[in-house]
DNA sequence: ATGGTAGGTACCCTA
């Protein structure tokens, strides 16, 4: 790490050669900016892109900007207006799959296997968009709630039944939970706002511990300093403000976690212009 | 204590 901008805890930082770089964005609709996609693509280079909240149907998925960039491989689950969920890759991809949870096709989970001879293939990729959970953090009050609980419980059990528990996986994706203190502005003053209540965290824990994925980013930025990808569009000023959370994400299984060779959270895509998506982009590189 | 903005869709839902 060079970088020592307060603000800016995790910097772009070029991509160790040979190292297979996979990032995670909530794009809030990837036809409105599917300009700032390319972007990320033109500027971070990730092998694989994984997107939520495309909000597009499978069929009006915007797959050109992709093509002309050389991502010939892709994974959709999505559907009209709502969630929705993308694997985007320029290595080969197999065995793509849209897995549904708490019987509902609502396109919140697609997964894929790396394919081809080169020293990523056989890594399995989850991309995922946990419910957001609504206002209430009640599960007796508030269906979007109790939706959340399930389905990251659900998951709990769902992932480790996969087939061999060693191998080599990643998970990405909008979990919509900010699991430690330092991952929100105010502890104290979240810890009944959903994204940051002990009953949620203690979900996302459990499906942690479920197969023991390392926290691919915190990895590289100690627990006790702030560390956000999402930052609400409802602020006068989110720069001044700077009012995060950590909703973003990145794991890996242990086979995994020793080639890990750095993180990015791209702070300042929270910026880029006309329309910047509420997220940031967030990516993990793998040495062979 | 409240309301603030954004996207997709269709006049209201979700975040």
């Amino acid at each position: 790490m060079t970088s020592v901008d307060a603000a800016d805890p995790l910097p772009a930082q070029p991509k160790p050669p040979g190292a297979l770089r996979i990032a995670t964005w909530n794009i809030n609709s990837v036809r409105l900016r599917a300009d700032l996609v390319g972007q990320l693509l033109d500027t971070a280079a990730p092998d694989l892109l994984c997107l939520q909240e495309t909000k597009v149907p499978d069929g009006l998925f915007p797959l050109e900007p992709f093509r002309l960039r050389g991502y010939r491989w892709h994974a959709l689950a999505g559907m009209k207006a709502y969630n929705g969920v993308a694997i985007l890759s320029r290595l080969p991809l197999e065995g793509a799959a849209v897995h549904d949870h708490c019987g509902r096709q609502d396109c919140r989970h697609v997964a894929a296997t790396i394919a081809g001879d080169g020293p990523a293939a056989g890594i399995e990729v989850h991309n995922l968009y946990v419910p957001s959970g609504g206002d209430v953090p009640d599960p007796a009050a508030n269906e979007k709630f109790a939706h959340k609980l399930d389905f990251v419980g659900e998951l709990t059990g769902w992932l480790p039944a996969q087939g061999d528990p060693g191998r080599r996986r990643v998970l990405v994706g909008d979990l919509n939970i900010a699991p430690l203190e330092n991952d929100v502005w105010s502890h104290k003053q979240m810890l009944d706002v959903v994204s940051h209540t002990p009953v949620e965290v203690a979900r996302l824990a459990a499906m942690q511990q479920s197969l023991e994925w390392v926290d691919a980013v915190r990895h590289f930025v100690p627990a006790d300093r702030k560390l956000y990808s999402w930052w609400s569009y409802r602020a006068r000023d989110w720069v001044v403000s700077d009012r995060g959370r950590r909703l973003d994400h990145v794991w890996v299984t242990p086979p995994l976690a020793d080639r890990l060779a750095g993180a990015t959270v791209l702070r300042p895509a929270r910026g880029w212009q006309p329309k910047p998506s509420d997220h940031v982009p967030v990516w993990v590189d793998l040495t062979p």
